[in-house]
DNA sequence: AGTAAATATTAATCTAGTTTAACATTATTT
DNA sequence: AAATAATGTTAAACTAGATTAATATTTACT
């Protein structure tokens, strides 16, 4: 129905008059980057929440031993941020790279400010969408604690299809905790069943 | 200086009138309860926020095989419920059991979504306090990966002394994803070191 | 089409953390 | 004060998953 993919995710949140939705567009900014470029680096201020209209990003930790640590993958209609970075406008812990072409919708950080004063029921909007992060960043903790890898894998396989097919293994290994040598295994024991 | 602890708290996210209080205050239940007493149990929906003025609880889940793990823990000044569960009305997956006689300030469901319509400054209150959440949420998943369980249990000695003080470690243990044999071996190492 | 780079597999060896089980200590109740 | 329940420790045997290293396979580039 609704001209804009973003103002369509929205709309199942909340409900923003014409006039809202004029000023909500005149403060974002459409953007395209190209597989492999950065959208946050680790130390940097993340200024933008990051929208995803189409492409695929990774975010991710580098320990100290300079091994990468998959936080999460962002599609299509979600959202792609550090988000602890651009709340408090402090360093980045993490990176967000494109690992495909991606289109994005970019909120930049004093914009946003901006608008919750101009459109109040965008807080409601960022609540509802962080409340629902919350819940699932939640559940992913006691997954990781209650099962073993193999059943985290089908979980995964099973609620996100698309990025399983997108996305490399070793990077999904990665997402699960575990490395890419055990993940070929439970994929070799999963087809042999 | 203020008089109400929990108005305390709201205090350094938001800023209230005085009729706002009081709006607020009207919606809002006092109420105690005894160590071991359950606040939220898995399987019914959880029909409030709780907000902890004294006391300790733990949130967990008891898995397929009927072993329970720790959530979280939480004590005065933070908060105290299944949000999944919460937020869409729905049958927890999580318990919410006192660890001390235990004094909060509960929202009811419906109770909380008039306030926001009352004061929609509270939307903007519980989206930065999620907002929070969700970023340690995210850190401590990125954590459990990253590090192994002796340095996990520095970090949260060093993160939350007061909890380490009162809860007992088996199910600090739990917390971490470790068994209490283990975290009892680590804690030797570290003293005998 | 041919080569290099990126991704995936396999197998042997190793280790962080589990399991089991027995015992020690600390609280709580009577 | 004794008895019981709850919590904590120790140690041996075990396992899920890591590490290392060599080899395949797929993808991208010239």
């Amino acid at each position: 129905m609704n001209k804009n993919p973003f103002l369509e995710y929205i709309s199942k949140f909340i409900t923003l008059t014409p006039k809202e939705e004029t000023i909500l567009l005149s403060k974002i900014v459409q953007r395209n980057y190209l597989k492999d470029q950065y959208i946050v680096q680790q130390g940097d201020v993340c200024k933008t929440a990051n929208f995803i209209i189409s492409g695929c990003t990774k975010t991710y930790y580098i320990d100290l031993e300079g091994q990468e640590h998959i936080v999460m993958f962002s599609i299509e209609d979600w959202w792609s941020s550090d988000l602890g970075s651009f709340i408090t406008q402090t360093p980045a812990d993490f990176n967000v790279q494109c690992l495909e072409n991606t289109k994005l919708i970019q909120f930049n950080y004093e914009n946003l400010e901006e608008l919750y004063k101009e459109i109040p029921k965008l807080e409601r909007l960022f609540r509802k969408i962080v409340e629902r992060a919350y819940v699932a960043s939640q559940k992913r903790i006691i997954r990781n604690f209650s099962l073993p890898a193999k059943e985290r894998y089908k979980i995964f396989n099973a609620t996100y299809p698309k990025i399983n097919q997108r996305v490399p293994q070793y990077l999904i290994a990665s997402y699960l905790g575990i490395t890419k040598e055990f993940l070929s295994k439970i994929k070799n024991q999963l087809v042999s069943k």
